[in-house]
This record gives structure tokens, sequence and C-alpha cells, in this order.
DNA sequence: CGGCAAACCTGCGAGC
DNA sequence: TGCTCGCAGGTTTGCC
């Protein structure tokens, strides 16, 4: 379930555990993810201290003390599980555990191998392949509706796929895209060039108030959830139209048997959901 | 170049 | 119980 907010997530989780600590073991458990291992992987983070751990779109970058950083993707299913200390044997679709000097190891667990992880450097980080391409972080300075309209401006496509576009905006994946149109109250299915001005600046703000609400939840309930499991793992959330088809729509009064309630419209072969009523 | 379907891989729940 | 089918939070590729 990663995405944007649910990296930082495990980003702030696995920081205290891992900045500062060296890497005094690697093991990797298969030879590829979706993509192989860069050569000398293991090599080359053993030995190596971890001095930030932080994220970029819906990656995860380690900085080492040599200038290498590790560029983490979770995927559809990729988990940071963290223990106190080594397991006997690595559990099914363990393919990465790291351990540090307390003891503590971080394994990457994924099982449908979505997820990725590859080596670059402090300096060739903005020209990497997968950062390169990279829109702004919906978070940041850089990000507010003006911004938004432009990269959307003369694109044909629904809003919803503009949105899912990396390179548009970073880090909204398919849950959050629907959140925020239906608090910016937008109908999917628009095609993205009709967003400029006054909507633009709706959907911007929705955009950071959704994934903002949703960092929160996952910092509480994460610490909650680790407590109980030693997992760093994803929250639950209650969601206004995510997966909710046929519900009452949240946000209006209509008679859910004359409106039918948040809709499931398939768009690109995604689900998308949204009121009808409330989205135009 | 833009837009879309398919592909990558496994697990899970629903329905028979 | 056990099978098949459809679906899943992401990204890339290849085709029109």
């Amino acid at each position: 379930m990663p995405e944007l907010p649910e990296v930082e997530t495990v980003c702030r989780g696995l920081a205290p555990h891992l900045e500062g600590r060296v890497l005094v073991r690697v093991d990797q458990n298969r030879p590829n993810l979706r993509t192989p291992f860069p050569a000398d992987f293991v090599a080359r983070l053993t030995g190596r201290r971890v001095e930030s751990v932080r994220r970029r779109a819906k990656y995860i970058l380690m900085g080492l003390d040599d200038g290498t950083v590790l560029i983490v993707h979770l995927g559809m299913s990729g988990r940071m599980l963290i223990a106190p200390e080594r397991p006997e044997s690595p559990g099914k679709h363990d393919h990465v555990v790291f351990e540090v000097e307390t003891g503590t190891t971080v394994t990457f667990n994924d099982a449908r191998r979505f997820g990725l992880m590859d080596l670059t450097t402090a300096d060739g980080l903005a020209d990497h392949p997968m950062l390169r391409a990279l829109g702004p972080e919906p978070l940041g300075n850089a990000f507010s509706g003006p911004a938004l309209a432009e990269r959307l401006a003369g694109k044909m496509t629904p809003i919803k796929a503009a949105l899912l576009d990396q390179s548009v905006v970073a880090g909204l994946g398919n849950i959050y895209v629907s959140e925020a149109l239906f608090l910016a109250r937008l109908s999917p299915t628009r095609s993205a060039a009709t967003i400029s001005g006054a909507k633009a600046d709706r959907l911007a703000a929705a955009i950071r108030e959704v994934l903002g609400r949703a960092i929160e939840a996952g910092g509480s309930s994460l610490r909650d959830y680790r407590q109980a499991s030693g997992e760093l793992g994803y929250f639950q959330h209650q969601f206004a139209v995510y997966d909710r088809a046929g519900q009452p729509c949240p946000g209006c009064t209509c008679d859910v048997a004359a409106t039918g309630g948040v809709q499931r419209i398939v768009q690109s072969g995604r689900s998308t959901f949204y009121c009808a009523a409330r989205q135009r």
C-alpha cells in the first residue's frame, strides 16, 4: 500500500534504528527484485554508516558515510520489518536483511517483488533515471495551484490518470488520487487541461490536505503497531471514497438509493472511486 | 509525443 | 475443502 504517506511513515520509523549506525551485515537472498540488484550490492553496503534516511516521491533514500545512496522502492507489497535481533532464518519473501551493530535488523519483505533497490552516489542522485523526471514534492514549497496547472496544461488525459503520473506531482497513488479529487470536488473523468485557476488551487490544497492527514495518521498508529509486532507497516485509515463503492458519500446528504452513493469506475485499467453528485 | 493496455509477481477473498 | 477468477496500494514497456 505504499504511496507517499506510507513511505514517509516507513522512513520516520526506520530513521531512529538506522541513522548513525553501521551496517555490520547485509544478506541479499535473491538475485533480483523488479530489477537486478546492482553489482557488489552487499560489499558496497557492508561496513558503511547510515547518515540519513529520507524520502523522495515514493523512494526511500539512505545516505551512507562514503557518499553512496541506497535507493529503495517498496512497489505494491514491499515492507520494512524491524526486529530487535536477527531471526533464525529468513521468512518467506524476506529478500534483504540489514543488520546494524545494536543487533537490530531491518528486513525488506516483498511478496510481489514489484519493489527494487539500487545504489548511486549523492552526486548522481538527481540524475538517476528513476528520480530525474519526478515532479515536485506535493508537500514542498515548489508545489502550488499554478505549478500544478502548468503541468496539467494541454493534457487531454483524465485528471485521474494525470495525477498518477509521477512527473506531474510526485508521490500520489491510486488511493490518494481518489481521495484528493473527492476533497477538491473534481470529477476524475474531467480532462486534465480543464483544471486551472481556482480549480487547480483547490486541487493542490486537497492533495496537501489528504497527504498531510495520512502522514499524521500513519505516525500515530505506527507506534502502536510497532510496539505490538515489531513491524513497521501500514496504517489503518478511513477513506472517504476509496474502496467504498455503493456506500453513502460522506460529503453530501443526497439519497444513496437515488444516486448510487460512491461509484467505482475503471480508468486505464485501475479503479477510481468518486461521488458523481459532488464531484464535477 | 500522448494515451492506453499489458506485463511483471504473489496472495487473498468470493463464488461455485 | 478445493478450485478458479478477479482484484490488489506501482511502474515500465510496447503498441497505436
